[in-house]
Parts: C-alpha cells; structure tokens; sequence
DNA sequence: CCGCGTGCTCAGGAGCCGCTCAGCCCCGGC
DNA sequence: GCCGGGGCTGAGCGGCTCCTGAGCACGCGG
C-alpha cells in the first residue's frame, strides 16, 4: 500500500513516514503543493496524508486541484487548525477524512485503512468472440469455458484479433498491435505465431485473407 | 440522500433527526442493533449513524454484523467513548468515519457528505483469497486458519497480491505497491521477495506469467 | 561483541520463447 | 497443365527471462 505525505516541516514529515512505514506502508514525501499535485499525477497511491498549512498553495487548494485534474486517491487532511469552518472546509472542498493535530499515530493509520478498503479496484471487461473469452487483467483466455495456456506473444496477438473483430487485419497492422517498435515485415514473425495460435485455439478460428492478412472469425463455423 | 440514525436515547435521536433534516437529509431512527440491522437490511441508505453505546448488542457489533451481512452502506461511528483503541476498534471493524461526542452538527453533516460522495462502497476489513487470510489492521497472515509470519516485504508483496486477486501485476506494478519511492527496476528485488514469500506460503500460491509479471492463485490448485 | 533476521545485489545456469531460414504446398492465373 | 507467388511447415539457434545460491550491509537484541 503506497501513500504520499505532503508535509513541509522536515521534522513531521520524518516522523510521519517513520510511523506510516512500521503500519505496513510504502511511503513518499511532498514539501509543497506543487510537488504533490505532480506525484499524485504521476503515481498511483492508495491515499494522500496532505496537511494544511503549506508553503504556496495550501492543502484546500491542492486537494480542489486535485480533484480538478480527475485524481481521485483518498484524501485525508491533517491540521492544527481546529476551527469548525475548517474541517466543513476541507471535508466538503474534497477531502474524504480529517485528522487534528494533535492526534495518535495509529488512528491516523486506522483511518487510512478505512478510507483505502472501500476503493475496489477498476476491471477492464473481458473480451468475448464466438465461443473465446480474453480477460485482459488476468491475462487469461477460455474456450468454450475451458482455459486455454497461451505464451506470452500468441496472448497478445490474440487480443489484437478479439479487439476488432470479423475485420481482415494486415501482417503489419498485427505487427503494430503486438509487437514492440517498427519491425522490418520482410520477416514470416507473424505468420509463425498466427500458426501456433491456430495450433490452440483451432485452426478455423483464424481464416486467411490472401493477399491481405488474417481475420478471426465472430461465430464458431457451422 | 437517506440516512439511518441508531440511537437509543430519545432526546438525542430527536436532535440527530432535526439536524440532519435541516441539512437536507431524510432520516429514520432505529433505537437499538437488532432494529438497525433489521433496517439496513431491508431499506437503502446512504450512510448509517452508529452509536456505540446501546442496549443489547453494541454499535462494534453491530457494524461487524452488518459487514458479515454483506451490508457495506458506509457507517459513521458517534460516541462519547473518546479511548484511542475504541476509535481504532471502531475504523478496523469496519466503520467508515469515527466521531466524538460532543460533535458539531455541521461536522457531522460534512463527514456523511464526505462518506457518500465517495462511491464504491466499504469492502471487508480482512482480505481472503483463497486459503489465504490477511488483516491489514493488524498485519497478521493466516493460512488455512495457521498464523504464518512474514517479513515486511513479504508482506507488502502479499498484501498487493491479494487485493487483485488474480491479476497479472508485473514487476513495476509490484515495486510501485511495496517499495517507497521511484526505484531501478534494473534489479531482481521482486524476484528474490516472490521466491521468500513463496518459501513461506507455498510455491504453488503465485505462479509466473513469462514475460509478464506475477499472480496470486484465486483458489488452492487442485 | 557476536549472532540473527532482513533487504538487497551479483553471478551463473537452465529452459523456454521468439525469430530466422529454407523448403514445400496450395491457390490463382494463363 | 504449367508457372509464379504467397502462405504453411519444420528445424534450429540465440537470447532473454526466470530461478538458484552465495554474499554483503544494516539494524536489533542478546
């Protein structure tokens, strides 16, 4: 579980990361806002401890701006401030949770656990031809039920097959799907591992187009 | 926005019910756990208010009993009882959100807002996948209901294993949930810690996707 | 001080995968 | 029926990925 502290005082930030670390989690540091506006936007964490008082733009802010660029990690505020204003404030500006100072180290982590348990996380759908399934998170395929083994190449050409189709898809466009960089196409690559597909999952389920390249059939052949 | 207030003293379910309608929410009251959970069961609300402190089974219980009922409306906990370990207890029992009493309407108000704007509701405290239990909380590992210890990153590791379950999560996705920081990935960090880990709950439990990353077994191979 | 557990790196080795090549076959055209 | 070209087949090799084992730094407790 990763989580990012924003926090200026070098002191607190330390302590903070020191006790997050010992409840199990993996830790970064933001001085400021800005910082944090850019790690949240580059990294995917499971919540965001984001004091208050900052240099620059404050917690509000950056939590608004956040929420304004469509990251949604959990946030939990912490601050001295104990006016009511301003934990109405936070918890409405945005925030999910709001922690004052002082406060004890395990129930900060007691409720970053509570705020990080209720995110389930989002399932690309599994893809579904004729009688095969691909399931693209787990990186698994069925045939008519049954799981089919596929190495790592025949998986990937597969996909780029159930993503379009019934289409007649070029050895180039194929080359562009599932291979890394622009290949030299003078080369049978495709051929070859379009061939092992065939040999698991059927050779009807892939016809050739002659001349043009392959297509994966939409429904089982009569 | 529906809300379901458990609370046995008259006078302050009263209050609750005027407050919370003056903020706009429609509320009912239900005056002890069996009412509530009897409620929960059988109307949708949008968030629950749980005192703890009630005649027969207490609010804890009564929250744990909802979880088990599969019930995961979010549940805010209110209670005079000010001890770090209830307020703990509380979150880790599968509480959303934990306020003191005496509390600021307003507040409350903030935090119920706060709670149902954040969609994908609670999921279970305790992570289970297949023979494999792990409770975040207390960091503890059961197998096949046997306490197994793990070092720290053994069980960082675990712990992102099991909140996909059987997703592939290749060695970058790994390092991201476990380490802190931006790490070289250069290094076979995550290899080493999939090996200890598999040492210690069995070798059958991840298996190796070539190229790809790792996956936790959903369920105990045949 | 030493022993131990943890976290990390490095080197070596095995197995599989992906790619290439060469030859044959099938299809289409004349 | 012949010919040409595109597609299929089989074999083989190089390299990459992954596993193993050893070794070292660090912190902690005895």
């Amino acid at each position: 579980m990763r989580l990012l502290i924003v926090e200026d005082k070098v002191k607190m930030a330390g302590l903070l990361r020191r006790a997050m670390r010992s409840e199990g989690f993996a830790t970064d540091v933001a001085g400021c806002g800005e910082d944090a506006l850019w790690m949240a936007g580059s990294t995917r964490y499971d919540a965001i401890v984001l004091d208050v008082m900052l240099p620059g733009i404050d917690g509000f802010e950056t939590c608004r701006r956040m929420r304004a660029d469509e990251i949604w990690t959990p946030v939990l505020m912490l601050t001295a401030r104990s006016a009511l204003e301003d934990r109405v404030a936070g918890l409405d500006g945005g925030a999910d949770d709001y922690l004052l100072k002082p406060f004890e180290v395990q129930e900060l982590a007691a409720r970053l656990r509570a705020l990080i348990r209720r995110r389930p996380h989002a399932r690309p759908a599994v893809l579904q031809v004729g009688d095969l399934q691909l399931d693209p998170a787990t990186q698994r395929v069925w045939q008519d039920g049954v799981a089919v083994a596929l190495p790592g190449k025949c998986l990937a050409l597969l996909h780029a097959f159930m993503r379009r189709p019934g289409d007649v898809l070029s050895r180039f466009e194929l080359l562009e799907a599932a291979w890394d960089g622009a290949y030299e196409n003078r080369s049978n690559v495709v051929d070859q591992h379009v061939r092992m597909l065939r040999e698991r999952i059927g050779s009807d389920s892939i016809e050739t187009v002659r001349g043009r390249g392959y297509r994966l059939r939409e429904s089982v052949p009569c």
